[in-house]
DNA sequence: TTTGGCTGTTGATCTTCGTCAACGAAAACA
DNA sequence: TGTTTTCGTTGACGAAGATCAACAGCCAAA
């Protein structure tokens, strides 16, 4: 499937373009190489909201988000759900050498993803022990995070809970802000890609318990809500206390 | 370093009467390989609650569980600490491509290591895509095991949380015993290789919290305790139900 | 033998967070 | 435009689990 039929350019053009090229674990295959995979993408638009995947669905195929959010989630019989994981621009969603998925995974907010069919993913992967070898550090990441995610969920009280998901989550759009030259010592202001109900099934709480914990950081003059979704941190190093040592 | 001075053998003598030598990563590599991994190894012995490395310790090696169980964790400035791996025989422990550990580490029981330095560890991988591979593999699986444990963390009552665990623990050690011959539909008799404060740290709780659900197990006949630490599943269809879909 | 430390259990009380309910604002829709 | 739905906030109340305290069994050291 290749998407001219005129001789091969260095760089298919949807990459040339793609924001994440030189971030993604495709930004370690030489140009020359990057076809293998451009070659087998197919680029798709998720609505806030749609599964990317059903519950016991094959996986069918990996993919590096371009734009938006998705949240990974997990379930229980009687309804309860946990978020698992949280993917930014850049990373990577679908499970590699499984053929079933173990999470269930929705778009957080509209979805850009660059999707590659598992099967002839993993091909790639065996031509280029480089690319394997980036999606070994981003999963050796992915577990790191989890595990400080995990601390928070066990340890930590419905407070700390909310300040450091705020921290972290003013931190990746610090980073994400980083191409465009601002100054980063900017009071951040940064818009939430996820819900009350989300932001709850990440931290383990109830939203009426998320709510009130919002409340209590605007009534100390922690935070600034623009809007429900908009949050800008007057007191970053309060938030940071509060949120305990990560 | 080379144990002997004589012509290679095709295992290292240690290789050829471990434990793990068919289950552990070092599984993928043939007989004349292994060496490369043999050369470097160095076999060490830590003692129950012995730490494996220190708070900002240097990533320094990577090791394969022979025998013992290893317990990983985080803790917070106060001391609250939250248990975010459990490693056993062929498992993997330390942290490859990082410069710092980003856990505790310490000895649950008494432990055997095969430990390799980090930084030639990482070489081996190099030479041998195989073995990354079979990390990679790992890894995947690892992260995998974190994501469930997430959701018991997150949305389990302290009840389900003990269930799931006990259920975990009876799997693990039904697997580790298939090697004898045993008929598994026994009812399974296991010895629990933590403590009531490490399960508390797993678990998210408090010990006294674990203690009671404990004993209504037992009051209800789930669960018979030959003495703390060994366990007797009596009902384990109600367990299973207890501990919710998994 | 006694002593002291460690582990686990149990009871009484307190706190945090979940549950239930009402309501307001904004967005979606007809 | 009004109507419905979704999302977020707030209050009253109750339950799950934490905290505080006492104690028993076990083992090692004196």
């Amino acid at each position: 499937m290749v998407t001219s039929p005129e001789l091969a350019p260095v760089f298919d053009r949807r990459c040339e373009t793609c924001p994440v090229r030189h971030h993604a674990i495709c930004s370690v295959l030489e140009n020359q190489h990057c076809h293998d995979l451009s070659d087998i993408m197919v680029h798709k638009h998720f609505q806030r909201g749609q599964a990317l995947w059903g519950e016991e669905d094959d996986a069918e195929f990996i993919a590096i988000v371009v734009t938006g959010t998705v949240k990974l989630f997990k379930m229980l019989s009687d309804g309860r759900q946990q978020i698992v994981g949280l993917l930014f621009p850049s990373d990577c969603v679908g499970r590699a050498f499984s053929e079933t998925q173990q999470t269930f995974a929705e778009a957080a907010t509209d979805t850009e993803l660059c999707c590659f069919p598992r099967r002839q993913f993993e091909q790639v992967l065996k031509q280029h022990p480089d690319l394997e070898h980036a999606l070994l550090e981003k999963t050796l990441n992915d577990l790191d995070n989890a595990r400080n995610w995990m601390i928070g969920l066990g340890r930590k009280t419905a407070g700390e809970k909310v300040a450091s998901f705020l921290s972290e989550m003013a931190r990746k759009s610090e980073l994400t802000k980083c191409n465009q030259h601002r100054p980063p010592a900017n009071v951040p202001i940064f818009m939430l890609p996820l819900t009350r109900v989300d932001i709850a099934d990440c931290l383990g709480l109830t939203i009426e318990t998320v709510s009130r914990n919002f409340t209590k950081l605007r009534a100390d003059g922690v935070i600034k809500s623009v809007d429900a979704r908009t949050i800008e941190v007057c007191d970053p190093e309060a938030l940071a206390r509060l949120a305990e040592a990560e």
